[in-house]
DNA sequence: AATGAATGAGACTTCATTCAT
DNA sequence: TATGAATGAAGTCTCATTCAT
């Protein structure tokens, strides 16, 4: 919907928001909020459109006014959301250079994200992302999702890789990003679920751990 | 059910399984087997009766002459198999006592478990169990599943304290199993999604970074 | 089944019942019963086969080697219940030929044949016999029923008619039975179900208000 | 329902019904109708959802909209037909004070009802109900209802005291009433389903036997 | 003949989706 | 456009009946 920005058909004078466009937003982000926290509540496939709607303190009829489907605002959900994390931790031009500070950088940005849409990230572990994802979840989303999260996986391990090339890790890149990430995972769920407020120190924690358990060995004498 | 061997109630004659006991037993196992596999290709909540039903090659009604409901099909399957985890990664009499080779034995009969179990290793990562599970599938699984869920945890959590009693490891327990288990379980996932069959090797990896990261830190002069 | 005596093939000669025969008139019996309690307890629409068999302590194979249908159940119970009812009824030799003694006795008879079955007496009631039946009990009954049933009736009405021709009641006919009948009913239903054990009593107080209701009233001058 | 005119709660402001509401009554009129026939028709065990749904021109789930389960559009239409009785058979300011007239008055009020609604009565018939009811038809209909009926029972008792009060009648009352209620119901019954139009004429046919069964016998010189 | 597991037609019920207001 | 009742396809589960042992 929104990503069509490029390809401006000449017709269109881009006209600001009339005040219906915007309530017509407003409508939309509601009843995405609700899905996002009665899907985490019960999941997706339990969760019942009515449900949602009586959340969002509107009529069915008009969920579907800006949803086709109810797969539709899972992955209009998703994609929103994901839009938002590029947004939200996409390299800025005063970030630190150097790959340590970036990488934290980058996942306490991450974690600041998690942190306000905890929700969101439940849902997403759930569905078995920010990990392989079964093949269940990848047809419930759709070809566009499955695209861009192999997109997002392999700018990980490009990451990884900018690490292994700056001789802070040793490793096969790819192994090391599943490793990292589910560590990753793991500990910001538990933090999340219980209701931590230290997110970014989290994923300090794990990435210390991470960049002495994947740092090239000192070449001791006869180390082990 | 077959582990009952031991306690003999003087009432009941120690009598041979029947072979209508073993027919049974059999559609029981085969009921499961296939669900297994059902559940893995389209995820619990999409999977028919029906298809269950055509693909073991029997009725509908058969099926529910051994489970009540599908629910109980699911925590039927998780059951046995956790029983059969936990017996195949029983700690037995020879096993070594120091702590690493203990650990590393242990995670080499868990992923041989995992390699010939694949199917089963899915559902539960799609369940979200191996790590922090959602209040959704807990419920779906049912308290008996949660309690021992839980007692799982904890020795898990106790295995890691030994580590830290031996001098192996520091930090803080509970916290080091999440990392542990979040690292393992996405290293293993991806090697059993891709059909790799050096699920034992794969564990081997993860523990030697894992050792590493959580080592304590050798007194170096002024490290870090 | 058996009621075919009347035509008999040439070929069985009047053989006595085997030791065979007999054990499958005890399963038989048995069985219906087991049925007559449990359609009494839960209605014939929530009575399921297994708990017939179960409460038989038969298999329900075994059921069905005696009733083709669940139906065929039913109507057996009926019928051979009804043949007995008739049986015990009947009019021997001795009986008074007066007309009241005639009658009272009979519904002392038919009091002592419900007195001994009375899981069968509320059967029929809920099915709506001894009174106009529903047509989906005659349906359920059967043709054969609905014609015995008649037949019944139309004996009833000609008791009653003899009451009529003896000078001891006035009325039409028909229309008397249905008052007697129904008062019956009424009044014996609740003594069978507050398990009162003076049914036969009860026969006569009804008797007695229903003589004295349809008695000729006596030549007062003018009345009525 | 409609009898809550009278206690407004202040909070409420008496909107009048609008079209919704009174759409959906209708709705729900017409299906409890559609039902009343199909229960009579075939038996409300025997009686489909769907074959409801087709004969009113809905759709099942529109049923559904309505009423939860099958088992509560029966108890539903017993409840409103048995709150119409009620109101039609209620004593008014203006009725005779005498019994008699006052009984008379009673039946013909019901018999009214009964006329117009005849596919109630035989549902009710056929539940076993205007007499002792059966332990089924009490666990269909719920303790909403066993309440209900106790206490008209116990009305129908307290009339008839009135009338031994009155010197009309003499004996045990609630065996009176039985006695009464059973004829009364035979005869409307068999009315009923012979199309017959007299009911009211019956009721009176019914009383006329049934206060001469029941009189105190005039001091005849040695009577009985 | 007795048995009881297997079977599948069919009932009830849910809920995503449509549509008239 | 918002609404919510109507809709019916589809799923779960029951149980009368069959059949191999």
């Amino acid at each position: 919907m929104t990503t069509k920005q490029t390809t401006k058909p000449p017709k269109a004078p881009p006209r600001p928001p009339t005040l219906r466009d915007e309530t017509k937003a407003m409508f939309r982000s509601a009843i995405l909020e609700t899905a996002e926290r009665v899907f985490d509540e019960v999941g997706y496939h339990s969760a019942r459109i009515q449900d949602i709607a009586e959340r969002a303190r509107i009529g069915v009829g008009t969920v579907y006014n800006h949803f086709a489907q109810k797969e539709d605002m899972l992955r209009a959900l998703v994609d929103e959301r994901a839009a938002e994390i590029e947004h939200a931790i996409r390299t800025r031009p005063d970030d630190p250079r150097a790959w340590e500070p970036k990488v934290r950088l980058r996942y306490h940005r991450l974690a600041a994200f998690i942190g306000s849409h905890r929700h969101f990230f439940r849902i997403m572990c759930d569905l078995g992302l920010f990990g392989a994802c079964s093949s269940e979840s990848m047809q419930l989303l759709g070809p566009r999702f499955v695209e861009r999260h192999a997109r997002k996986m392999r700018e990980a391990v490009a990451l990884m890789q900018e690490g292994v090339d700056a001789g802070m890790v040793v490793g096969e890149v790819a192994w090391l990003t599943r490793f990292l990430g589910g560590a990753m995972r793991n500990v910001l769920d538990d933090a999340v679920r219980t209701g931590a407020e230290d997110l970014e120190q989290q994923t300090d924690l794990v990435l210390d751990l991470f960049l002495r358990a994947a740092a090239p060995q000192p070449k001791s004498k006869g180390a082990r």
